[in-house]
RNA sequence: GCCCCCGUAGCUCAGCUGGAUAGAGCAACGGAUUUCUAAUCCGUGGGUCGCAGGUUCGAGUCCUGCCGGGGGUGCCA
């Protein structure tokens, strides 16, 4: 059911035959902002005076007069200037209602189905999964389920950080930390303590090199600060902007300096990384060594690449489990890299690529700086893999579209990348960065510790289960809403509402914004939460589980759907939009709308909740209309849901 | 230097292709409870939509400049 569109093809066939181009003023209908006004809007005929020639209010009304929606709405009202107002006729809004409840679809109808391959989460390999990884994974999932739902064939793909640099750490690492016990019992333990181990080792060094040079910058800083102050330039505005400049290098100074004095304390205050640093000098270079062996084939090391990719994924596919998320391909970088030579080749051949300073570049137009596909030292990079796997993707799936679910701060590799990929004749695919805001703490900053570490990914879902367990189990609260949960019970219901907390709060956002990743927030359940949607969900199925009249898809035929109350109607209506919300959500994909439209759905429907009694409505007739009500809201909150990858339960 | 993004209520954020009096949530205050699960509902207060111009019948939305914040910027990913 698009019922947005349904009205604007009547629009449409009142300009035909009348109006130049009449979609484009089609476009200008649209859901009601203000209820007051009516369900729907038109606000066509104040761009048709112009071209017409007439008063607004005019046109307004001869469009009125040649409009045919009598089978919808009540007639039509024109206000103000000429704005065109529609109300949606209660019987019709009814049996949508009642088509919505029977179809196992919701009435959503199937889109003319494209080829989508959609690469998104793509960890790295060997480093633990933190709070980074939320927004690509969740955001990516949920495009996923949507497009799927709408009939369209998707390829999740996973396109795995594993035969980068961190490998070169972890061999290093492995070669001469490992604990062979640790090891094996805990692998995955002793793998990460590996890696931070030489993380921190070259954090340190650096920073011990960047130390003389940092403190020298902040003492110029400061003295060209004091200087400004000292001279007052006879422009008082370029005098301004120079402080305001010299204030800022001083700032940044600072909390450079800061920085690299936290990676040498975090090594000096550790006896043991203390003495690694010692003994392992240069213990960047020597790890990049061993990336470099691993790359040209190295057979220690790519035994123990080998020997740690199986135990890298498991655990990364335990986080996926616990977040219920799967992907139908991980072709990591590895798998990409025989590949690597011909595509530099063929750029070459084609004209496209360049050597510059010993590097193959391709420059193009439009972009001041090139992409560079080898490097001087004849290794490749990861617009080189990324290329690759453009042309292996068009060449093995042939997708219509190809969606990368990654950060903003890639957004210029993705325009060089697309361009190249335009550049190399791909031209009839739709690539699209659907780029993320970043995940910042309550400071305001990017998301980390205290200490500057990132938290764990795994640490971060068990945090929100504990906390969502501690306020929907809270006994006091169940013995008020009259529920007895086994244990068992009330930690799946912490589980889902926990892990519903998570995915829901990144969700919600506009993804291009940043936002602030505050537990404490997020699992408070109040508000525009997925705990608040969840709730009103078990409300509903509470309602039908106690209620004589079974109602279900297969018999709401049976009970008309009777809409007297405004909260009966809004409600309705908004049950009705459920489509439009779907496509609008995918159109730019933005899962942010869908999250909005399923708040908004679970707010009409405690409104509905709080003053229209189903069981102890006025007559059965009037039950069995609520309780189909009830019905339909609870498939579609619990259907919307699913599509952002969040569950629910019967009771909480 | 150049490029990109952002600036909306005390706080966190919506605002689709320009449309009527700019919206939610949290926090504050006041109401509603013999509850179909009050994690609820109703109401009140709270805004120069960073600033200044411009385009338009109409600008939070589009254009230009400025201020402020963040990010990126040839051999990391």
């Amino acid at each position: 059911m698009q019922i947005l569109s349904l009205i604007q093809d009547r629009f449409l066939q009142a300009l035909e035959g009348w109006v130049e181009d009449p979609a484009q003023y089609v476009e200008q209908v649209a859901v009601a902002r203000d209820a007051r006004f009516g369900d729907y809007q038109a606000n066509i005929a104040m761009p048709l005076a112009k071209t017409l020639g007439a008063k607004p209010r005019e046109i307004a009304e001869q469009i009125v007069e040649r409009l045919q929606v009598e089978d919808l709405c009540e007639p039509a009202t024109i206000a103000g200037p000429g704005f065109i107002n529609l109300k949606l006729k209660l019987n019709y809004l009814g049996e949508q209602v009642t088509h919505i409840a029977a179809d196992s679809r919701l009435s959503v109808g199937q889109v003319t189905p494209r080829k989508y391959i959609i690469d998104y989460s793509s960890p790295n390999v060997a480093k633990p999964m933190h709070v980074g990884h939320i927004r690509t994974t969740v955001i990516g999932d949920a495009l996923v389920r949507i497009l799927r739902f709408l009939g369209h064939q998707v390829i999740a793909d996973n396109h795995l950080g594993d035969w980068g640099t961190q490998f070169g750490m972890i061999i290093y690492g492995y070669k001469h930390f490992v604990d062979p016990a640790a090891f094996e019992t805990q692998p995955v333990a002793e793998l990460g303590r590996i890696y931070r181990i030489v993380q921190s080792v070259i954090a340190y060094q650096a920073a011990v090199l960047k130390l003389p040079q940092a403190e020298q910058k902040l003492a110029l800083a400061r003295q060209r600060r004091q200087q400004l102050d000292a001279e007052p330039n006879a422009d008082a505005k370029q005098q301004k902007k120079e402080l305001k400049a010299a204030e800022r290098s001083v700032k940044a100074a600072e909390e450079e300096l800061e920085g690299l004095r936290q990676k040498v304390e975090a090594v000096q205050g550790d006896s043991e990384l203390r003495s690694i640093a010692q003994d392992h000098e240069n213990i960047e270079q020597k790890a990049q060594l061993e990336t470099a062996k691993l790359h040209e084939g190295h057979a220690e090391n790519l035994e123990l690449w080998k020997k740690f990719m199986p135990i890298s994924i498991t655990e990364i596919e335990s986080v996926y489990d616990r977040l219920g998320i799967r992907f139908d391909y991980t072709y990591g970088e590895s798998f990409y890299q025989p590949m690597l030579g011909g595509v530099v080749e063929r750029l070459i051949e084609r004209g496209l690529a360049e050597e510059n300073e010993g590097a193959i570049c391709v420059f193009l137009p439009g972009f001041d700086t090139p992409m560079i596909v080898r490097k001087r030292d004849g290794a490749f990079l990861y617009a080189t893999t990324d290329l690759a796997t453009i042309e292996y993707r068009m060449e093995k799936f042939s997708p219509d579209a190809m969606l990368y679910v990654v950060d903003h701060r890639q957004s210029e590799h993705f325009e060089k990348l697309f361009a190249a990929a335009r550049a190399m004749g791909y031209r009839d695919v739709e690539l699209k960065h659907i780029s993320f805001g970043t995940v910042l703490g309550a400071d305001g900053k990017p998301f980390k510790t205290r200490s500057g570490n990132v938290l764990g990914l795994d640490y971060l879902l068990d945090e929100a289960v504990e906390r969502a367990y501690e306020v929907v189990c809270d006994p006091a609260r169940l013995q008020k809403a009259g529920l007895e949960l086994s244990e068992e019970e009330k930690r799946h219901v912490a589980n889902v509402v926990g892990l519903g907390a998570i995915k829901y709060a990144d969700l919600s956002h506009n993804r291009t914004s940043d936002y602030k990743f505050d537990i404490a927030e997020m699992v408070q359940l109040e508000g525009d939460t997925a705990a608040y949607i969840q709730y009103m969900y078990a409300r509903a199925s509470s309602i039908l589980r106690k209620a004589e009249t079974e109602v279900n898809a297969a018999n709401v035929e049976r009970f008309p759907v009777m809409l007297q109350e405004d909260a009966e109607r809004a409600l309705a209506l908004q049950l009705l939009q459920f489509e439009d919300a779907l496509r609008q959500s995918v159109s730019e994909y933005y899962p942010s709308v869908l999250a909005a439209y399923l708040y908004s759905l679970a707010r009409m429907f405690a409104v509905f909740f709080d003053q229209c009694s189903v069981l102890k409505a006025d007559s059965t007739p009037l039950q069995q209309s609520r309780l189909v009500l009830c019905y339909a809201t609870r498939q579609v909150l619990s259907t919307g849901l699913e599509l952002l990858g969040i569950d629910v339960v019967e009771r909480m």
